[in-house]
RNA sequence: GCGGGAGUAACUCAGUUGGUAGAGUCACAGCCUUCCAAGCUGUUGGUCGCGGGUUCGAGUCCCGUCUCCCGCUCCA
């Protein structure tokens, strides 16, 4: 299958059958925005639980829901008023963007050193003042005005540098002024730290413990695409461990084997994911992995885990002026925490679950005539525990009552799942219909059920039917769902 | 932001030199049907992405704009 081919009839699917819509759709769409449908809302729950469960029903580690807007002095302090912007440059002839720091570093030693030496000679400035002068994306112009254009290899042809700050910018109050500037966070992460201290005390941990959050988290991207992945708004799964620094290296790898086996567990093949070390780090980390999946556009992140060091405990102290430190009774040791950090995105893994599920299999077919053929079945291998509905009811045919029976099985499952009925058209289509939702179970009710209470359970996967008993419906497949 | 492709029914698409908007699938109702998209009948559903213009007349020609896909660029 081709790669946009799949990508198209995911998303295809995904809108014929209520996983994902275009935001705004009846207006033209808005760019990079997308909502959530029936079976899709279900679906991405079931995932956040999941993870939810899997983080917090732990002695060490606790929960949080921190508020979108922070104080802008959060931003400050974690790097982002500086670091999240990004200046860049365009050449005027061949239209190629540049960020202008990258395209700095790119230049060869020599023409790096021509400029230099031309611009100390012209503008008198001495070594430091040259180095500063030339880092500042204000005097781009002059800077890049015999710079070579990497892609073109004209000359002089850069614009002056704009500025990209990629946070949302919006006001508190009625007031629009630059005082009442609020943020909608670039990442949850920071909600964390700064209630690392309330925390620890309300849920009286000690180090190491952890806190966990999911929530939305938004970056004003200068390019959106690839369906999900990436969005301008987009919902975060982070936990941000607290350890005492000389126990960094042991966490990391706990956490990276932790979080990498939930994936694995969960149905993701494990040809599709791969373990991305960066050999480049941010300004705040030690050590760096990212989880990828194969999507058909190519590898991506779908979660990273990150030695964040004392950076963000050590900043938000300097900042705020609170001691963000541990005390430990035992050692009489007094630090500042390391953090490791899993951040793991809600919407991405929504999309590699789905992308990873959806198969279209060659399945054996009799003919009306007798003769055999093939035809295709398309369907959505879901994890049972991800899967929007668990289990479809239907009576085989619609007579002998068997409508009624099958009514009733709906209701008593609905207690403990979310379940279907459907007596429309013959079976062979409601299965089918079935497994391009990812239904695990289809239960039917035929003459059999008529004597002996008996059903059949349809597995999605194996195409295959055992008879259970009608009371044991509700055990039966309970066992199936939540075995993860 | 640049270059290329696309946008017509819920989905996939056709629509001739400009002349009353189509098919298949899906959905719904009924018939038939005792286990994997069978068949028959009927029905719903579209101001052709949006906004202008040319024209007696625009899905079709022109301009603008939005969105999606691919490739660059970008992704602390």
């Amino acid at each position: 299958m081709a790669k946009t081919d799949i990508t198209e009839k995911i998303v295809s699917l995904a809108k014929r059958r209520g996983f994902v819509f275009q935001s705004s759709e009846i207006y033209g769409g808005l760019n990079g925005c997308w909502d959530y449908g029936p079976l899709g809302v279900e679906m991405l729950n079931n995932i956040k639980q999941s993870w939810w469960k899997e983080m917090t029903y732990r002695e060490n580690v606790e929960g949080i829901d921190a508020s979108i807007l922070m104080h802008p002095r959060v931003w400050e302090a974690s790097g982002h008023v500086d670091n999240f912007t990004d200046p860049m440059v365009d050449c005027k002839e061949c239209k190629a963007r540049f960020r202008y720091d990258i395209l700095l570093e790119g230049l060869s030693e020599k023409a790096a050193k021509k400029m230099k030496e031309d611009l100390k000679k012209e503008l008198n400035l001495d070594d430091d003042k040259i180095k500063s002068f030339i880092e500042d994306p204000d005097n781009s112009e002059k800077v890049l005005s015999t710079v070579n254009c990497p892609n073109c290899g004209r000359n002089g042809t850069f614009t002056k540098a704009r500025s990209f700050n990629l946070m949302f910018k919006t006001y508190i109050g009625p007031v629009e002024d630059s005082s009442n500037i609020v943020f909608l966070r670039p990442e949850t992460a920071q909600g964390i730290y700064v209630n690392f201290l309330n925390v620890k005390e309300a849920g009286r941990q000690k180090l190491p413990f952890g806190i966990a959050q999911i929530g939305k988290a938004f970056r004003n991207e200068i390019n959106t695409k690839n369906f999900l992945f990436r969005t301008r708004e987009f919902e975060q799964m982070e936990m941000q461990f607290f350890i005492n620094p000389k126990d960094d290296g042991q966490w990391f790898e706990y956490w990276k084997e932790q979080r990498i086996n939930w994936f694995v567990k969960h149905g993701i093949k494990k040809e599709k994911l791969n373990i991305h070390v960066h050999d480049k780090l941010a300004h705040y980390a030690k050590a760096a992995v990212d989880i990828e999946y194969e999507f058909p556009f190519g590898w991506g992140e779908i979660e990273g885990i990150h030695n964040r060091t004392d950076f963000d405990l050590k900043r938000h102290t300097e900042y705020s002026g609170k001691k963000l430190e541990y005390f430990d009774d035992q050692t009489k040791e007094r630090f500042i925490p390391y953090v490791i950090e899993t951040s793991a995105g809600a919407s991405r893994s929504f999309m590699a679950f789905l992308i990873n599920a959806y198969d279209e299999e060659q399945v054996a077919k009799e003919n009306s005539d007798g003769s055999k053929s093939t035809e295709v079945r398309t369907v959505l291998h879901i994890h049972p525990s991800f899967a929007p509905v668990k289990a479809a009811v239907f009576p085989l045919v619609n007579r002998d009552g068997m409508q009624d029976i099958a009514h009733n099985i709906t209701e008593d499952l609905r207690n403990h799942f979310r379940v279907f009925y459907d007596d429309s058209g013959a079976v062979g289509r409601r299965y089918r219909r079935q497994d391009e939702c990812g239904t695990p179970y289809c239960i039917t009710v035929d003459s059999e059920t008529l004597t002996n209470d008996s059903v059949t359970v349809r597995e999605r996967d194996s195409m295959e039917q055992v008879r259970v008993h009608k009371d044991k419906l509700t055990e039966y497949l309970s066992q199936l769902i939540i075995r993860n």
